[in-house]
DNA sequence: AAATTTTAGTTAAACGTTTAACCATATTTA
DNA sequence: TAAATATGGTTAAACGTTTAACTAAAATTT
């Protein structure tokens, strides 16, 4: 039979609190006893009873993860990585991660997913964007929340994003620094902050080298910033704008799209015009050239959304904090330095 | 503060043991008992504590989830759908899915998933290929087990598998009933009983249709069946066949390689050559022609390795089940009847 | 040396359920 | 009509922890 509490305590020849005190430091022991109690566990191979342990404390040890369906079901496992993260970090806080989706279309006749009606979270982290209904209906819990690579509206929450305005300056500086004055920005879903983000960072990277800022370069849209966007933005922007010589688009998928034109207009990759994305998606590779890009790292994201929720749940102050996540450029051979045509 | 079965009982004026009979339906009561106790319910909005549940009835209501990083991981989201499918099966039964993953090469010095050594599951679920060592050591907590998508070596556990010979039989069905005569199957991983037996459906439909199997228009090999090995394979099976008209591919990665051959070669698919695949991964729809497939329905299977491991927990008994998934055939635009070239 | 504080431990209650054992009362059977 | 059996409920123990309150012995302070 699974060994409990009292056949480590009898073993060890201490009372059950002893054996708790040890487990969980709680009071200080004698190095003697501590050590018995411990070499105890360790030969009857003894792990606490989960369901007593919450049932005393309160505490469930579980965090739910809440993302849509469409999020967690994406080609590109962005998201998949994120609670990866989490999922790992989860493992040395000893919590586990209760992952649920919700429908994009979430509304008010939805339940609620079962872990909140049920009460078997002790925190919650919410990845990507989701509906505002939803965080309404939430808010009623009171459950420590951190969102993920998204900010909720009224942004009254503790947050891990990725430094999209960063990236943004990094990537432009590239461009920059490898000579090119005709820098485009393109992107759809330019409502997005993480999208906007981006065209701040390159704004203001071109500031910071005192190039103007010339709004015939940048093209936006509120499309779904997928490949065919990038197409189409592409020609929009090199039928009235021979002299580019370098695209910042907003995520890689616009960026293969931008290539895809380029290639089929007869210009060369980077030689004639360089093209820097931002996402680091698998594909990058397998690209022709392969893709310049700012590498976001998913999983660092999910780490940092799971130290923060511990944090709240330990320190039950509801921190009011934003977590920055740092991005990298990731140099391949899409772009080149500019050489006059 | 939450209100207990006893505020419950309280205000319905009985028992708490009644009104866990009523919840559990576990003791006939009187209709107008029962009502009374669950207007209350509702009323206060009570859920019973899980941990007080498991605590007595020696259950966790948790089942394990566990598959390797990379199939997790895999840009499409084929587990992760199957994943899903357990999970949505999972609300309906009132369980949770606790999920990690190992990694590929899990070893003898690699921790088990702590779930397994806290005992916070009931049953587990394994999904894909998984190192052989983890299945050995794993066997020794005695835990109810369910395999997806694998057959683990042995061979002694309930599985739920995609019927992957009805498929194979099907994608060449469809091209004998296109009156194709010469078909070739390709495919790497030919070891993966999954590939294999595809290949045994094509036989199967050849004989069915009393055409002779000729193994010059079988080519396998064990390379990672990805598109390059699709390519690969179909360069081999064209510069040795001229008059093939149809391919059969093992999976869709790999269909896709070969269209890239027969593009890259001056086939016009399906006109030329018609090329079938297996999967129906995301991808199938954007390629040109769409492809023609077989289509695996990821989320049922999922649902039904749920359904089954509940069955297992609830009767005890170790159902040596196989359940087969049966698969459709997806005709897109990359097949046609034959013509005479 | 007496009084106080610290240290290291024990005792026992509490957490919120399930369920075996029990007990009336009403109904059926002999 | 008395005895046996259903019916509908109650009581209380048990599950395995944590932790407040307590105690005895040792160390420190006065």
């Amino acid at each position: 039979m699974k060994p409990t509490i009292k056949d480590i305590a009898n073993k060890a020849g201490v009372s059950i609190a002893t054996v708790s005190y040890v487990i969980n430091k709680t009071k200080p022991i004698s190095a003697e006893t501590k050590n018995r109690v411990q070499k105890t566990i360790k030969s009857l191979n003894y792990h606490p009873s989960k369901s007593a342990r919450s049932l005393v404390t309160g505490k469930t040890g579980n965090i739910g993860f809440i993302l849509t369906d469409d999020h967690f079901l994406r080609t590109e496992p962005f998201y998949t990585r994120i609670f990866l993260g989490t999922e790992f970090e989860a493992r040395g806080e000893g919590y586990y991660i209760l992952l649920t989706s919700i429908k994009p279309d979430f509304n008010e006749k939805d339940s609620l997913p079962r872990f909140i009606l049920n009460k078997s979270v002790d925190g919650l982290l919410i990845a990507g964007k989701i509906p505002s209904i939803l965080i309404s209906r939430l808010s009623a819990y009171n459950i420590p929340t951190v969102f993920v690579d998204f900010i909720p509206p009224g942004n009254n929450y503790p947050l891990v994003l990725i430094d999209n305005i960063q990236g943004g300056l990094l990537a432009t500086s590239h461009l920059i620094n490898l000579g090119h004055r005709n820098i485009a920005y393109i992107s759809g879903d330019i409502d997005h902050p993480s999208l906007s983000d981006r065209l701040s960072g390159y704004k203001q990277a071109l500031e910071n080298a005192k190039i103007p800022i010339r709004n015939n370069l940048i093209f936006t849209n509120t499309n779904y910033p997928d490949r065919q966007n990038g197409f189409y933005l592409a020609k929009k922007l090199f039928t009235n704008n021979k002299e580019v010589t370098s695209v910042f688009a907003g995520n890689d998928a616009q960026a293969i799209g931008v290539m895809h034109y380029l290639k089929d207009n007869g210009y060369k990759i980077p030689k004639d015009v360089s093209v820097i994305g931002f996402d680091d998606i698998e594909a990058d590779l397998m690209l022709d050239p392969p893709l310049t890009t700012i590498r976001v790292p998913k999983v660092e994201l999910g780490v940092e959304a799971l130290r923060l929720i511990v944090n709240l749940l330990k320190n039950k102050k509801s921190i009011h904090k934003k977590i920055l996540i740092p991005v990298d450029l990731i140099i391949r051979n899409s772009t080149s330095a500019y050489k006059p045509r």
